[in-house]
DNA sequence: GGGCCTGAGG
DNA sequence: CCTCAGGCCC
């Protein structure tokens, strides 16, 4: 049975319900997956009248929060806090499938790409070494992730990569991090085996006035799994329009399908 | 030739530009004086394009401001500081028949109705006691004052008058301090020489439910006039609607007609 | 309830 | 550019 999944940084659930709303009915994921709700959980606003009756979530007053939406019945499988940063940046769930899903929001790092000067920096990648030690000790099996891993690991996943080499998101040693998490859980880039070659994003700044036409993007959501399953997954894309629907999240959400 | 003027508490003029564009388009007042524009005054929104070419405006961030919009020419005439309290309360205008526009907004005041224990209310009677022996030295002609008072002066300016005796905008105090710059202008209050009797607000509270069902309003916006042009005055309204309209200010515009 | 601010975080 | 928090003010 295939089922259909998304991944969307929502930048503040309540302020966005209508967004949220808008994305399930026009595409009708079977399983949503959102980062910074911004939100405790109890006030969440519900999507069950959508079709949506099964919630895991975590969430936490005005940062962070993850939240897993799903029309399929899925089980609350725990929350990891790696870093120990008491924050809410990790849910998963397991589908009646047997499959499990892993909802991540990393750390975004701060400004200065240097653990010695700014401490964010360093949380960011202890964050990302949590996640490997996890990996390690615990491989998983038949397992999804996604989320905001706030790193464009591929040169493609930039606008310019020389000029972001610099730049938190796109660092080497960021992604060399991802990289050892990711080869930890023998996780397989989902959105990248689909899609090969090309510049491929899912975040822009606000900052920017033209976003799509400057197109300064970088792909800092994505969509991994591992090897036992990783064959399974198809239709990968970025629904780059809803970065340009009416008051935006920065993010786009991006999908994918499993024949499971 | 007769000209119509409107006087509204805005509650920020960049946040609801859109409802003065609205008010402009739909009533086409002569004049409109605004309060509460909490703007600059270079970062006021320009209403030009809608006919009202002049403007006269003091502004401070985020707090207090008052403009004046007219489509017929009007010169700056100066601004009044009362209670030297440094902030942005009083603009005048003269328009080409020679009748001035004061445009007010008085402190509110605080919550408790003591000088002794709240500054704010010691500092709103001041702004009043200013504005008394203001007029008692310059005794005004042919003038019209607007504005935001904060008080409701009458029993029937407000829901409940034996609730409000103790409710700052409503005691004793402060009506007899608004008496006595009335008088020391010969100050004609031009909406209760129309409307003599009935309730009449102004202004409804965020906070109820349903403002209009309730109708727990207060009358704190008044035209008044000089008595050489009192008889001029006609038609005066209040127009409620635009408390209901969307993402509206607590207040709602009140209107007269001149014949000048 | 709902503006504004500052400051943090993105 | 944008969202949130906490504080002030109405």
């Amino acid at each position: 049975m295939p089922f259909t999944l998304a991944t969307w940084n929502i930048n503040s659930v309540r302020l966005r319900a209508g967004l949220v709303e808008r994305l399930l009915r026009d595409e009708g994921p079977d399983v949503l997956c959102l980062q910074e709700c911004k939100s405790p959980v109890e006030k969440m606003p519900d999507f069950s009248a959508l079709g949506y009756p099964y919630r895991i979530a975590r969430g936490q007053k005005g940062y962070n929060g993850v939240a897993i939406l799903s029309r399929l019945p899925i089980e609350d499988a725990g929350e990891m806090d790696f870093a120990a940063l008491g924050h809410a940046r990790h849910v998963a769930g397991r589908l009646e499938n047997g499959v499990t899903i892993h909802n991540f929001y990393v750390p975004a790092g701060g400004d200065v790409p240097d653990r010695a000067v700014n401490e964010k920096f360093g949380q960011k990648l202890d964050y990302l070494t949590g996640m490997r030690d996890w990996f390690h000790g615990d491989r998983p099996g038949k397992s999804i992730l996604v989320g905001d891993l706030n790193i464009a690991p591929r040169e493609d996943d930039v606008w310019n990569h020389k000029q972001l080499l610099k730049i938190v998101s796109h660092t080497p040693i960021e992604v060399d991090h991802l990289a050892q998490a990711q080869e930890a859980g023998g996780w397989v880039d989902i959105t990248r085996a689909d899609i090969p070659d090309g510049p491929l994003y899912s975040w822009w700044s606000y900052r920017a006035k033209d976003w799509s036409a400057a197109d300064k993007g970088r792909r800092l959501d994505h969509v991994w799994a591992t090897g036992d399953i990783a064959a399974a997954g198809h239709s990968s894309r970025i629904l780059r329009d809803a970065r340009g629907w009416e008051q935006p999240s920065d993010h786009a959400p991006v999908f994918a399908t499993f024949d499971l």
